[in-house]
Formats: C-alpha cells, structure tokens, sequence
DNA sequence: GTGCCACTTTGGATCGATTCAAACATAGGT
DNA sequence: ACCTATGTTTGAATCGATCCAAAGTGGCAC
C-alpha cells in the first residue's frame, strides 16, 4: 500500500498526462510544443489534465536530449565565481558577453570552483554548448579542461602561443610600446615596471633568464613592448627594475616597496594592470608622492574604474566589451575552424602621466 | 554513400566507444564513472579507444536525464542580462549567491531576456534545480513564471504579499522608519520622498489613493515607515511630496526638478534606494546645492558606492550579501517548505546628512 | 571434483521528452 | 460507392547516458 500514499512525490511526466487525458504521448507533446496542430478539444483536455495533476511542462532535462542544444554558453574561470562580479575587467568583459547572449537569447552559465579538481569536473559536466574561458592565473590547465569537452571554445586573453586553440586577444607588444613611447616622449628616463606573473604562483624581481623563461606570452610581450621603446632612448633595460605582482593590490604595494627602497626612484611607473596602476596611485598618495608631480603613472587594460580615479589614469585601453562579443560569436558561429583574433588597443592619456619634474 | 564521406561528423557515443573496444555500454559507463571496479587492462582498452575516436568523455547531457540533478542554480531577472554585472545592488546580491554557491560547487545559470516572451521561455527551459528570482521590476509575473515550473525558488526582496511563495526580505517598514527618525531627530521639517516604482511602468508625483492603490508592497512599507515616522512629529504627511522613479538616474532626475521648482524646497530627502540617492547628490551638486549643507539625503540598501560617494552616503544597509548567501542555502536545502524570511536592516550614518540650515 | 566467495562484465530497463512515417477520419468531388 | 485531399492521432525509434540484477570467471579450500 506504499505507492499511493499522499506522500509519495514522484514529479509527473508528460506519459502520466497523455495517459490521464487518453491520448498518445506523441500528441501530448504536441499540446505543449506545437499546440496549433491539435484539435482544440483535445487540446484543453489535455491541458487540463495538466492542469489537474501538477504538470509544470515539459521537463527540459528530456527535451534537452533530443534537442541536443542547451542555448547557453558557459564562461569558465579559475578564480572563484565572485570574481565575475567583483573584478572591474571581469565585469566589462562580461557586459559585453551579456550583450551578445541577450541579442541571441542564449543563457549564461558561470562555471568555476573553489578547488581544481571541482573545477575539473564542473566543466566537465556543464550544460554548454561552447565555453568562454577567462585565462587569468591557470589559464593552460583551463583551456586543456576545455578543449577536452570537444566543444567550441575560445580564449579571452589568453597567455599562451599554442596556435591550436581558438583565441581573442590584443596585441601586447604595440599596446606596451604605447605606454612606454607615451611616457619617453614626456621626457622619463627612470622606469620600473609592475609586471603581471611571469608563470604560476611566484612573485618579485625578475632577472634577464626568468624574464626569457617566461610561461606566460602575454606578459612577456607587454615587457617586449615596454623594452624595445625604452631601448629606442638609449635605456640600458638591464637596469630597469621589474616586479613581478600577483595582480592584486597586496603584492603590488610590496612591489613598490622594494622599487622605491633602492637607489634613485623611478620617474614613471610602467604597469601592465589598471588593476595594479590603481594600487599603485593609492601606495603613492600614501606615501605623499603626488602623480604626475613626482611619478607618472600608465596602466594598461581600460577599466571604467580609471576614468573616475585621483587623478584619472592615463592607460592603454583594450576593447574589453568588444573582446566579449567577439567571443559569444565565435562560440555561436562555430564552424569548428580555430580562429585568433587581434583586436587594437589604444591609448588614452589621462592625468596620470607629465613630463617629468626634473 | 553519404554517411561515410570524411564530413561525416556525427559525434561520438558513450556505445561507440564500447563497440570499439569490444566491452558492454556498461563497462564503458563504468570507466569513465567508477574506474576502480573495472579491471586494468580493459580500462585501459576503453580509454585507448575514446582517445582514438576523439570521445570528449560521458555527455552531461545523457546523464542529467538519469540522475535528474543538474547542480545548478538558476538566477532570474526581467532586466537584462548585463543588470547583474552593472546594478550595485544585483551585483553585492550576486557575490553572496556566488559565496555559497562555490562552498557547495554549484554552478549558477544566468535567466533573463530583452522581450518578455523569451523571457518565458527561457524560464521554462533553463536547466536547474531551482530558481533565485530577482525581483525588481515586474516580478509578479517573473514569480508566476518560476512558480510553473514547480521547482524549488526563492524571490528576493519580493515586492508582494502573496504568502505562498518563499521570499526573502527586509522590513521595509522598520528600515524606512529609521531613515525618517534619523533626520526628524535631526530637526528636519520639509521632506521631499523619491520613491521606487508602485506599480509596473509608471512614474511621476503620486496621490494618496494612488499611494492606497500600490501593487508593490515593499514600496507602499517604505512609504509607511517614512509617513509614519513624520506623523510622529506633526508633519502632514499629505502635504510631502512623493515622486514616483524608474529608479534610473534620468526619472530621479525629472522627479527633483519637479520637486524643487514649487514653493518651499524640501532640507532632507528620502530616496528609497541608493541609486535614487546617488543620482540626487549628483544632481544637487550640478545645482551648486550641498549636501548635507542645504539638503539631506538618505537612502535605502547600502551598496558600497555610497560609503566612497561625494559626499558619503547615509543609508538603510541592508544585508545583501546575506541575503544572497540564505537565498543559495533556501533552494539547495528545500524541503518544499515555503518560507519567508526577513532580515534586519541598520542606519549607516555618513556624511549626507546633517541637521538643517535654518 | 565441488562449493563458495570475490571480482568483473553483461545487457535490459530507465530517465523524459521529440520526431516522423504511417494509420486513421472526415468531407467533398465525381 | 469510390477516390482524394486534408487534418489528426498514433506509437515506435531516438537522444546519451547510468543503474542494477543476474550471469560469468577464477581462485582457493575442503
């Protein structure tokens, strides 16, 4: 006598409908999917049957089988989920994938983890039918997770070379070259730079080897840039200090410690981050150094949050909203050919950056 | 002969896979998903030919079906899809939905649409175990939606009274009395009230029936606690002006207009929300007003612009992380309960406000 | 040689829908 | 009465996996 009791919750499928309005489960599902083709009186029969028995619809678990598209695209981090709703280039990058979906009707599904192993196993079971990933720190672990789901993908600012994968980046090298040519041009001989990680997990300064070593490209082609325009004006690049940061406002601090603790301080400051740049005002302000009076500061990225800064940072702007597009696009347009994508950067100066005092 | 050109690129099967290597779909299913009880060498023969046919692993899409858990939880608004990464107050939201959500590893699907119709049916196809339904404009309908779907879902500072759906809230009366209280105290005497929406779609100042009439309960507790606050001091409440917002800067701005062009100008104004807030210290600041020099302001929901904002916000916190985190615990934790929670709100004093000039 | 147990493997049933070719009905034309 | 055209309904096949009861395989003790 178990199965009839009230308590027995058993969620109703379209077969017990079909079955309590005596129609086939063929028609049934017509009623829901293509009602125009079923006689109106089976129509609201079955209908009612619904109705009267709780049936919330169609389950899209079964439907999505047949189907086999899910209409959404999964965004795929190593950071924690928060980070899309916290991190300024995140949140652009994110409003300009929102854009793209919205116009398409396709969902977002976030896909992230505390730890690697759920995160592994978070991209493998996602209910995608293509992933954006945001390589940031673990970029190269992400993007193999997946490729291994054999579903488009494509990488945003990705800091690797691997021509295999489908990516969609700036070019590093002019945009660093910006920011340097910028700052020469001002008259600043004394620079440091405040680098993004080199590889996974290390912070400080970083020597000639390290920096030819370096695992990701991304960062390595900003240094390039910021070199090859320091060496234009004669700058011996050996002597131009360079800290590698954790991108995040603690390390970047201690960074300028070590900077400003030796020898004669830097004229401009070189930052491959808004992110770092921004630290870096507030570390100077601090210190009672004002920017641009004593140090020129350019960042690099574009975040809204550099416009309304004290002062505004002169920065080499990514098309950071456009990149998300692109990437939805790619991802609904797959034809299964990989494609990288260069977009422009440019340079907007602000009140960061002057001539130097001397 | 076509299904065996080279274009042929019919995806890949779980059963192909166990055809190729000779073993039961079985077998198969069990090397991907319990390894340990099936014999090395055959796991090895599997996983040799899944590599060798391109097989990206069991497709979530089958086994969902099974297992009928999608460990995802869905987060659905009216607004766009950008909403969540711009609106201060969603995104705060978000990061406590995010915070609970990495502690247990579930995913989080983004639901909403440009048109109402996709609306719908996004919600009527999103795959997940529940809903977190934000309720800001046209809610009521979003609620019905989620409702159908006999899902486990939770409205977040739900602007109705329905008892049967699960919601979680402030008293809004409580909050909005302490706002009051907070600038009576403080001598105020001449209010001006910049009000959330009472119903769907409209804006402008309001009347005491229009103000009976509200369809949106938390806007008609706010109103409540503000009047009944200025009662508390003599005012007649019938002579305070009530505008009624988008609450976008562009309404709150076309509401202080009307407010300050007739007759005595109010010295304190209550917003109910921080962006309406927001708006008003930069509009009083184009105007060369001070604040809280000539006017007062206090807002409503305590959003982290208010604390760097010029001048920083006074406001009624209230505990929107929190909100998000127990919104998280509510679905994933259902026992088909429903529940509605209401969670304290705290007067944030800043620098917006101050006792009157006169 | 037999019995028992532990370990593997098998194959059918199931999850909840959609699709589509074929069967069926009804009405109109000749 | 027969045929056709049109409009509905049926039911088997399919989507891609997981689960599980039952069967198979060895090894070891008696």
């Amino acid at each position: 006598m178990a199965p009839l009791t009230a308590g027995n919750r058993r969620p109703v499928r379209l077969a017990d409908i079909a079955k309590a309005a005596g129609v086939s489960h063929g028609t049934a599902s017509n009623v829901f999917s293509r009602p125009e083709i079923v006689r109106e009186e089976v129509r609201e029969r079955v209908k009612a049957a619904a109705e009267a028995m709780g049936y919330g619809g169609p389950d899209p678990k079964g439907r999505l089988l047949r189907a086999g598209k899910v209409n959404a695209i999964g965004v795929a981090t190593a950071e924690p989920l928060s980070y899309f709703f916290d991190d300024p280039f995140a949140r652009v990058m994110m409003a300009g994938i929102s854009q793209a979906c919205d116009a398409t009707g396709a969902g977002i599904s976030l896909v992230s983890a505390a730890n690697s192993e759920q995160l592994a196993w978070n991209i493998q079971s996602a209910l995608v039918d293509g992933f954006i990933v945001f390589c940031i720190e673990g970029g190269s672990r992400l993007v193999e997770l997946a490729r291994e789901r054999k579903l488009p993908f494509v990488a945003l600012d990705l800091d690797s070379e691997d021509g295999s994968v489908a990516a969609i980046g700036v070019d590093n090298i002019a945009g660093a070259g910006l920011a340097a040519r910028h700052l020469t041009d001002l008259g600043h001989r004394r620079f440091a730079v405040l680098a993004l990680p080199f590889a996974d997990g290390r912070t400080g300064l970083i020597s000639p080897e390290e920096l030819r070593a370096a695992a990701y490209a991304g960062t390595r082609d900003r240094l390039t840039g910021y070199f090859r325009e320091l060496s234009r004006v004669g700058i011996d690049t050996s002597t131009v200090p360079v800290y590698e940061t954790a991108n995040d406002a603690a390390s970047t601090k201690a960074g300028l410690e070590t900077i400003f603790a030796s020898g004669e301080p830097p004229t401009a400051i070189l930052a491959m981050s808004d992110r770092m740049a921004l630290a870096t005002l507030e570390w100077l302000s601090a210190r009672n150094l004002s920017v641009p009076g004593d140090v020129s500061v350019v960042g690099f990225d574009g975040v809204p949050e550099g416009a309304v800064s004290e002062p505004p940072l002169t920065t080499v702007a990514q098309p950071i909203a456009e990149m998300g597009r692109l990437a939805v696009k790619a991802i609904l347009e797959s034809d299964g050919q990989v494609r990288r994508q260069q977009l422009p950067v440019e340079l907007i100066v602000r009140g960061s950056s002057a001539p130097p005092a001397g």
